[in-house]
DNA sequence: GCACAGCGTTCCACAATGTGGCACGGCTCA
DNA sequence: TGAGCCGTGCCACATTGTGGAACGCTGTGC
């Protein structure tokens, strides 16, 4: 819309933050702008203190702590990524698969926060800051199982978008799902947003009940075992309820 | 020195996320800018999805989640936080007292990037994302007491503030200090920055020798007992080396 | 030992971009 | 009902950011 160096500046940042510690000249070729905009840019966010030089090499760039200061409110305080990390860990260690941790953005999508990564070598992939919609994926029907009816309600009526044949873009559908998650624990995501993705999710709430994030395994459509899946959900829902936990009582 | 609509954007993204959620008019009023410019660069921020309206009041802007994919190079993906939680917890149950993680940014600050609570009624308290100076308080100083002496000398040139009576300002002062710090193995803070809030530290250090962060325990002065001084510094400088070995060995 | 290629950095004329004064419309409170 | 805010939209202006080109450094291969 406007402002262009601004987006610019945000874009940039975000793509030092994933490729850190990075050179001007990685980035240039990442975004095809000049040299001189790019370098201009860094510069510019290193003196506002949300980029550093590397101090091991100079010529590389990374983020800078300033930005550990600006957080959502409703994190603002917490130590949600300290409190996830180990039962991530754990989880990973149990059952062998991609835990990741995402977070509601306003209603309007899931972003990936924190990852750990199993040795598969075939395995999903998640980037940090990657979005998805709440109604189509595992992470985000486990938040929405704890939302108020109202926005639910809400979200259903803005569309449901259908991203396969199995997402469940039937509001009933949607509302039946939710009451099965309330019950059993945790959410479930076959083939829902992109195909061969499957994954098991469940809720991290505050002390008012409110979901802050969601805990999920990942995995291949190919290794997903019917059988394995109330073992497996029970699992994702205990490091889910350790890590609400922890933020609770430290 | 350059890139004006950047610099400002990132200021008003920061006075965001200290008063959110806030209006627009709250802004204008603390920047002394037009609303306009205000206005345009809120919209922006929030179509690059680090800011968003408030759900409750859409005329209030608060952080969005798109920025906890943007973190530091010695958080992002590393163990940390989890080789740090552990020890942490132990040693705020050895000593009932406020316990903190930070991690120096460019040798510019100190960043509070975890905490431990206590449960005294009474206790010092660290927000994450606070910053402190490097020469005035024990987790500055027991960073600077393992970084090279030029890094030191750099830094003392730069001037060292004064902010309390007892602040180490003089360059002699500091450097012997430095000298006692790796002595004993711990730094000390008797109300060399805040008032009222002193400190016991140490620092985790890499497998290189370079400092990463330093932990500490942190209370108020009406608790500080000099007797047992020498006792807790031990204790913390002993938590700092666990962690540190736990980086090393997984 | 020299020439070249690739890198980060600096410069500067140009015009695209962001600016901010102003005005509109909705809301609240007196 | 009217005054006082507040958020929003508009637009002519000139400040601001742009990006091509050149510089200097480093490391490599002939």
């Amino acid at each position: 819309m406007e402002m262009k160096s601004v987006t610019r500046s945000l874009r940039i940042l975000e793509a030092v933050a994933q490729h850190q510690p990075v050179t001007v000249g990685e980035l240039t070729k990442l975004f095809g702008l000049p040299k001189s905009t790019v370098q201009r840019t860094l510069v510019t966010l290193a003196e506002a203190g949300w980029l550093r030089a590397n101090r091991k090499d100079t010529t590389r760039w990374e983020i800078g702590a300033r930005v550990l200061a600006v957080r959502p409110a409703a994190l603002q305080g917490s130590s949600l990524f300290a409190a996830a990390r180990e039962p991530m860990i754990r989880l990973r260690d149990a059952v062998n698969e991609t835990i990741h941790l995402s977070v509601p953005d306003a209603l309007q999508c899931m972003v990936v926060v924190d990852r750990v990564d199993c040795d598969h070598p075939v395995r999903t992939f998640h980037s940090i800051g990657d979005t998805s919609p709440l109604h189509a994926t595992a992470v985000g029907r486990a938040i929405l199982a704890q939302l108020p009816k109202r926005d639910v309600e809400e979200l259903i009526a803005q569309g449901l978008e259908r991203f396969s044949d199995t997402t469940p873009a039937d509001p009933d559908e949607l509302r039946a799902e939710l009451d099965r998650i309330r019950t059993d624990g945790y959410a479930i995501n076959r083939n829902h947003y992109r195909p061969g993705v499957c994954a098991l999710a469940a809720p991290v709430l505050d002390e008012s009940g409110t979901p802050l994030a969601a805990v999920a395994v990942s995995m291949p459509d190919s290794r997903y075992d019917a059988d394995r899946e109330s073992e497996w959900g029970d699992r994702v829902a205990g490091a889910a309820e350790e890590i609400s936990g922890r933020l609770l009582g430290g």
